[in-house]
RNA sequence: GGGCAAGUGGCGGAAUUGGUAUACGCGCUAGUCUUAGGAACUAGUACCGAAAGGUUUAAGAGUUCGAGUCUCUUCUUGCCCA
């Protein structure tokens, strides 16, 4: 028997894709099209098995839909620019450029070793001029509809570096090259006013019906949209007032201080002050995440000013300026209420100020409720409250909103956490920023005909601090004027650049433009997107605002949500080892020994085995996909990252799971040969089973597919496999229904296992198709009713569909095992639920 | 601390959505064949029990003729936010 070699057939198929383009797309408006899209890697040099997870799960959508006569985009591209290119050029003396285009061409060789049905015509890469012009000229765009603008800002700095960290590059505080601690300082950057379109972002959400509930969900808190009010404090002794945000009215009269943030206007009037400095030095050496914030010390500058109770003006609040409180959120002051919230707390403990409780739990006395260290947060019954008092905490704030508005004393007020998208990055490796300064320091747009603006290619990156700052002649410029112009040096954030990649896409090759309305029109939306949870709010969202951002004012798309529909799989887990000496080991360091037990292969020395986590470098539980491809072969890689967990959870990889995927792959086309070289038999019985079983099997596969349960796919194909053998082995089967059916099975293991599948069908020269089954067929002439005494099952009867209760009750009432529980008994009820079960209640 | 998931054999996981729990696979056990091999094939494999039978979906309660599935409480794990 020839032997299935996954080597050569692979090849030879891949081949063939590839030389007839078979999956090219072609823009055709008589056809209903699919866009089918996974999350472009980034190049860092080769795929990971959470990418061939990724592009396995597509694959099989992209194939399915293809066969079910969807025109389908299925394209791959590059997210290019980034921070891991500039760490690489130092390291390696290699030029980000040469790094980035080495590792794409390994890359997409790795790819190409799945067999992907991937368009490869539409290839981009986005730190390629053609796609970073187009991105200039949105930018441009942007600027134009005053959706860009500029304004100081704090970054991470790392002192030692001389330069801006990303949050990432923070770890405990301190810079991750440098180890020196990470400051704050203030620079002045690009932002995008995602802001604007907060509200609709967030309502759009709803009509998102194909996304996770849980990506939903992240990005609404992300948003978070809070009702609450804005209060007017008088100050004592000043015509200013202080305006405050806060979430809860309700607590007004357990106000104690007020609290500034540092770049308030009032703050700035005390800029000369000695103290202040100091204070505004300490506040420096904190992060700038709000996580840092929370973990930071809370700590104030006094001064010694006094804001007015707006109900009660002979309390006077000291007012305060504090680091826990940010300019970005609300109006970057708020009052203290320290027995309501912990921060507030914290600081009104540490600078002694008062602590007045006015919500207490419902059931606790009044007098006994003290708050000292916790402050209480929960819902309740407020008190100490003057005309809020007994009043729950939803009614409360109501009410307190209502009279502050009555009064005059504020107004209620919506605000969103979203704050807008800082785009500058002072890194070299990113989208040069379309902008010039003038000598008046005016930022001036770039004029789009001179678009591109070229990273230069000779820059020194051993230097400290923007790389682009540092070349000696790239920023300066002149105008068509003549007059001198400094550019912008910083770079845009690489979120931008796959903000908007799903639509150049659709237009890959267009030079006027980012992409053509045509094009757009036709393959937009994404039909299915299919990427990692950990993207789940900033890379979708920042796609969301960019097709608002583009259609703002003068575009109209017809559509406005990117992606239609989104699957987030899960990770890819590895078991994980260590040595004796505590040390991790890869997989392919160890073996197992005659007892069963891991140990080393060089020195045979003790393995511990831990837990399975996702797989990472610093633990080192990784597997090679190439290596894995080139052991097993693409289809049984594929097989088994499908077979073993449904996409969305993690999947744990092991050695056993793909070396059986492997054997099974074998077992597949050895039955194909099989049944291909197989004499006919005698006896033709067998056939009605055969083609029940495989008319469910289709049915189940197809239904399977289109709710993503691969892994159920998987089992399908294997008990069909497990009948079609128990067929050959009773020989009761025709030839000709065998091989009828057994070609169904082959065109559903087209998106599984193509190279395979192909290989089959070439063998009997079909064409491919998707078999549709038949829901006549799917209806069993019999049925197994489950027999229950009391609810418990007592027996099965095999009885003719639709059998009438009387009937089946009579039989029932044969079985010895049924008769057992029911003597000496009283029949008071029976549940008849047709074709499936009997129920008998009974009383002794 | 808050929010959201999820807990089913030795392991990954099925279960027509309230109706036979443990499909399918891995692993394991026994056997067959073989140039004794990390091959192939056959049988078995939730648990207790010799068997009849009984028990079982993290734990406990509830609704129901009937609960893995619905409700409540508790515990554990994971993710996101703080």
């Amino acid at each position: 028997m020839e032997r299935y070699n996954i080597k050569i057939v692979e090849k030879k198929w891949q081949n063939i894709w590839s030389k007839k383009k078979a999956d090219a797309a072609i823009l055709n408006k008589n056809k209903k099209k699919f866009y089918c899209l996974e999350m472009f890697p980034y190049p860092s040099g080769k795929i990971h098995m959470g990418h061939v997870r990724n592009y396995t799960i597509g694959d099989v959508l992209a194939r399915y839909k293809k066969m079910l006569g969807f025109n389908v985009l299925h394209p791959m591209g590059w997210d290019s620019f980034g921070l891991p290119a500039e760490n690489a050029a130092r390291e390696n003396n290699l030029h980000p450029k040469e790094w980035t285009k080495k590792n794409i061409e390994s890359m997409k060789k790795q790819l190409k070793l799945l067999g992907l049905s991937l368009d490869w015509d539409r290839e981009i890469s986005t730190c390629d001029p053609e796609y970073y012009k187009h991105q200039q000229e949105f930018f441009l765009e942007l600027f134009e509809k005053n959706l860009v603008y500029k304004k100081d800002t704090y970054v991470n700095w790392d002192p030692a570096e001389q330069t801006v960290l990303a949050n990432e590059q923070v770890i405990d505080g301190k810079g991750w090259r440098s180890g020196v601690v990470v400051e704050r300082k203030k620079l002045s950057q690009w932002f995008f006013n995602i802001k604007k379109f907060s509200q609709d972002l967030l309502n759009e959400l709803e009509k998102l019906a194909n996304w996770p509930d849980k990506v939903k969900l992240m990005q609404k808190n992300w948003i978070g949209k809070s009702f609450g009010c804005e209060i007017n404090f008088n100050i004592e002794k000043k015509k200013e007032k202080i305006k405050v945000f806060t979430t809860r009215p309700d607590t007004i009269f357990g106000a104690s201080f007020i609290a500034l943030s540092i770049d308030h206007p009032i703050s700035k009037s005390f800029e000369s002050n000695k103290d202040f400095k100091k204070f505004k030095l300490e506040c420096s050496k904190t992060g700038t995440t709000e996580e840092a914030l929370a973990v930071a010390e809370k700590i104030g500058f006094n001064t010694k000013l006094f804001a007015l109770h707006p109900f009660k003006k002979k309390i006077k609040l000291p007012i305060y300026i504090a680091n826990f409180v940010l300019m970005d959120y609300g109006t970057g002051a708020i009052f203290g209420c320290p027995a309501h919230d912990q921060r507030d707390l914290d600081f009104a403990n540490k600078y002694k100020l008062n602590v007045l409780p006015v919500v207490r739990p419902e059931d606790i006395d009044p007098k006994k409720f003290k708050i000292t260290k916790e402050a209480y947060t929960k819902d309740g019954i407020l008190f100490n409250s003057d005309f809020l008092n007994n009043l729950t905490v939803g009614k409360a704030i109501e009410k307190a909103i209502k009279v502050i508005t009555d009064k005059n004393f504020g107004e209620k007020k919506i605000t969103f956490r979203l704050k807008d998208w800082g785009v500058s990055r002072q890194r070299y490796w990113g989208c040069p920023i379309p902008i010039v300064y003038n000598q008046k320091g005016e930022a001036l747009p770039v004029d789009k005909k001179d678009l591109p603006i070229l990273l230069p290619e000779n820059v020194d990156l051993t230097l400290k601090g923007n790389p682009l700052e540092k070349h000696p002649t790239w920023k300066f410029t002149k105008l068509s004027s003549g007059e001198k112009v400094i550019r912008e040096t910083d770079t845009l954030d690489t979120f931008v650049d796959s903000s908007w990649y799903f639509l150049r896409f659709c237009s890959p090759k267009h030079k006027e433009y980012g992409y053509e309305m045509n094009d757009i029109n036709y393959w937009m939306p994404v039909d299915q997107y299919i990427g990692g949870v950990e993207h789940a709010i900033l890379h979708l969202l920042y796609s969301r605002f960019f097709m608002r951002a583009l259609a703002f004012k003068n575009k109209n798309f017809n559509f406005t949500e990117p992606f239609e529909s989104l699957f987030t799989q899960g990770m890819v887990c590895h078991e994980t080892y260590k040595s004796e000496n505590n040390k991790w080991l890869y997989p392919d360091e160890i073996e197992k020994n005659s007892q069963g037990l891991f140990v080393t292969k060089n020195n045979k020395k003790k393995v511990t085995v831990g837990p399975s986590e996702s797989m990472s470098k610093s633990k080192k539980n990784i597997v090679d996909p190439e290596e894995m491809i080139n052991m097993y072969g693409a289809d049984s890689v594929r097989w088994f990252m499908l077979s073993d967990s449904p996409p969305e959870r993690d999947v744990q990889w092991s050695q056993e799971g793909v070396s059986a995927a492997f054997k099974f792959i074998q077992k597949l086309w050895k039955l194909n040969n099989e049944i291909q070289n197989k004499k006919d038999s005698n006896s033709n019985s067998g056939d009605i089973t055969l083609q029940k079983a495989v008319n469910k099997t289709v049915y189940n596969v197809t239904k399977n597919l289109d709710n993503f349960q691969y892994n159920v796919v998987i089992a399908n194909i294997h008990e069909i496999y497990n009948l079609f053998c128990a067929h050959i082995n009773n020989n009761n089967t025709s030839n000709k229904t065998m091989r009828n059916e057994w070609e169904k099975i082959t065109m559903l293991l087209i998106p599984l296992t193509p190279h395979l599948a192909h290989e089959c069908c070439e063998k009997i020269n079909k064409k491919f198709y998707w078999p549709t089954y038949n829901p006549k067929l799917l209806k069993e002439e019999n049925c197994k009713i489950v027999i229950q005494v009391d609810g418990r099952k007592r027996g099965i009867l095999e009885m003719p569909i639709n059998s009438k209760e009387p009937t089946v009750i009579k039989k029932s009432k044969e079985m010895e095992n049924v008769l057992k529980h029911i003597a000496n008994t009283t029949i008071i009820k029976n549940i008849y639920i047709k074709n499936k079960l009997i129920n008998f209640i009974t009383k002794k």
